[in-house]
DNA sequence: GTCTATAGCTTGATAGAC
DNA sequence: GTCTATCAAGCTATAGAC
């Protein structure tokens, strides 16, 4: 299995179509099939929508958020959301589209090492993974609306596939594979900042030494000042 | 403060297969709604209601289960819902009252003991009623759509109460805070039992190992069996 | 690209017969 | 205690003007 495309999201995207199948229909005669006149301000918006989007939906849950509220917050009206998404479901895939790539990839690099180098490596990548997308990720994980969504069922088999790995074993028994969701709950319940201003390094820190503990990865002993104790 | 009361919840019936837990806690008083002729026919409907509303909200969270399809299952109709329940805000604190009035009790009985013996206590404790009431603790804990819901903002509460419990002191700083939220976040994703057929014993002890690690608990020297490490 | 307008359906909740 | 019947309000999604 190579790259996987997660909904049509990269980060300077060219072209607009929301879902990935979808026949690209000539919208306007006198321009391009592909994009705006202009080339920019159709992204500018899709990017807003993704951004508010998703601030909503980490607050309220997806089943509980209205396309109507998110257009409501952007100024603009749900048909205009309507153009850029063809479903409610797709929004959310577009949303998630860009961690779930990058989770892909993180764990392809991780490949079948079950070294304890390798899982030590792969943890860390993941704990920066979730920091950098805490509100996403909390959704994937948490949200049971998520599950239901057909543009995401694809995902559900990705952090089944973190299993092994994380677990150091092809056939993981079930004392392993409880450890290893303990150790990814214990990181997702980590990142979700309590106070405004938590310290991001020190929620991370303490992410991975708590993921590690759980895993029975040892600490390193790196130069790299510890968060005490 | 004493003992809290949480909705209008009593002891669910005590057959019943599809939660397959037995609730023990006898809570208060006899549940007689206003009108109940024969005094027992209501309170079964009622313990049924409860019962198949938190597998199916459980299953697909609070704001996506509607009472069409709770009523459906049950073979009921959406009005016969509404004779034993005011709104589904209602239905869902019934839900959740029995298991918020165990652990309110648990706090108090943890009091402010912040001793080293006091704080394994608690977790233990915690995981004891994480792991029979799962379903419904990963809906208070997860499901974004709860802490809308205006019959449960006092749960809310609750649980930040533990913090500071748990961490050991009346004031912990960011990483005491984030090692809690880790423990517990632990706790509740150790328990959601993966495979239909594991072992509840793996995974509670299970939980409360890594739970323990991340508190920086000592793992007690007892005599009882180990899981393995 | 964004709008207005609306179709078509589901929701939570109520009234009143039995 | 449970039903049928019904409600207003909200929902996703579409059509077509500008």
């Amino acid at each position: 299995m190579g790259a996987v495309v997660w909904g049509t999201t990269e980060p300077k995207a060219s072209d607009m179509g929301a879902c990935g199948e979808a026949p690209e229909v000539a919208l306007g005669s006198t321009g391009a099939p592909s994009g705006a006149t202009h080339g920019h301000t159709g992204d500018q918006t899709r990017a807003r929508i993704l951004d508010v989007a998703l601030e909503l939906i980490a607050d309220r849950g997806f089943a509980a958020t209205s396309t109507r509220e998110i257009a409501e917050r952007l100024g603009v009206t749900k048909a205009a959301l309507y153009y850029h998404f063809r479903t409610k479901d797709d929004l959310l895939a577009a949303i998630v589209g860009p961690a779930m790539s990058e989770l892909d990839a993180l764990i392809e690099q991780a490949g079948a090492d079950a070294s304890s180098d390798a899982r030590d490596g792969l943890v860390c990548g993941y704990v920066d993974l979730v920091a950098r997308h805490a509100d996403l990720i909390r959704v994937l994980a948490n949200d049971p609306a998520v599950k239901e969504c057909a543009s995401l069922h694809a995902a559900i088999p990705l952090f089944q596939r973190l299993v092994p790995l994380l677990a150091g074993t092809d056939e993981p028994d079930t004392a392993q594979r409880t450890r290893v969701r303990a150790a990814l709950s214990a990181i997702h319940g980590a990142l979700v900042r309590g106070q405004p201003a938590d310290d991001p390094g020190i929620l991370r820190a303490t992410a991975l030494q708590v993921a590690r503990a759980a895993l029975g990865l040892p600490e390193p002993a790196s130069p790299v000042a510890q968060t005490r104790r």
